[in-house]
DNA sequence: CAGAGGATCCTCT
DNA sequence: GAGGATCCTCTGA
């Protein structure tokens, strides 16, 4: 098992959010909800920009009860509800007063393995993180944990990184189901690691 | 307070 | 590749 080290709050500050959601590939995600330990290597993310980006529900920098915690200091979780039937899982980014934020689209299973099969009643490997809705259902993330802190050692949710973390090529591709957002629809702004299984869509 | 629509997934063809 | 599930959020009156 190799040794995982929390990013401090300062990773998901002061940076732009491009920048962020490319250096969120391979990191890792671990909750610690409903008595269960899971651990996933990201391996997709997304970002969105309330300021300029039609695709983004805090556009243009539009403050309501769901954008709200965009709006706040980053490093922590927006977690909605889509399509009314599944919750996916955001990581606010900058500094309070902006909204940023990256979804996580895509992860690999590393820890708790059983426990994802069981929340996802699913048996296949490649099935289980590969959407981001089927990461929220698998790492036990609901709308119940939006505005948690993800940065706390012992917290419900942390992102980590690996000490010996491996190379990978990134790839970039437009951003997946934002087809309403016009030319923002077109922003390549979808990052993922090159030939990762599990990623969503070619 | 009604109506519309969505950062998806699964099933069936 | 198409269509349905399903419900919360936002808008406009």
């Amino acid at each position: 098992m190799k040794d995982i080290k929390i990013l401090p709050k300062e990773f998901f500050l002061k940076r732009n959010v491009i920048e962020i959601a490319k250096d969120l590939l391979g990191k890792i995600v671990v909750t610690q909800l409903d008595g269960g330990y899971t651990s996933a290597r990201i391996v997709e993310t997304e970002a969105y920009d309330g300021a300029t980006d039609k695709a983004c529900h805090a556009f243009p920098n539009k403050l309501t009860r769901r954008t709200e915690v965009m709006f706040k200091e980053g490093g922590r979780s927006y977690v909605y509800l889509c399509y009314g039937i599944h919750h996916l899982f955001n990581i606010v980014t900058h500094e309070e007063g902006s909204a940023k934020a990256v979804l996580i689209r895509a992860v690999e299973p590393v820890k708790g393995i059983e426990l994802m099969k069981a929340r996802r009643k699913v048996e296949n490997l490649r099935q289980l993180t590969n959407g981001p809705g089927k990461v929220a259902q698998a790492l036990g993330i609901s709308t119940l944990y939006n505005d948690e802190t993800l940065y706390e050692e012992n917290g419900l949710i942390y992102i980590g990184s690996e000490i010996d973390n491996v190379n990978f090529e990134i790839n970039i591709s437009t951003r997946i189901g934002v087809d309403y957002a016009e030319e923002d629809a077109m922003l390549p702004w979808r990052f993922y690691i090159k030939d990762n299984p599990y990623i969503s869509k070619k």
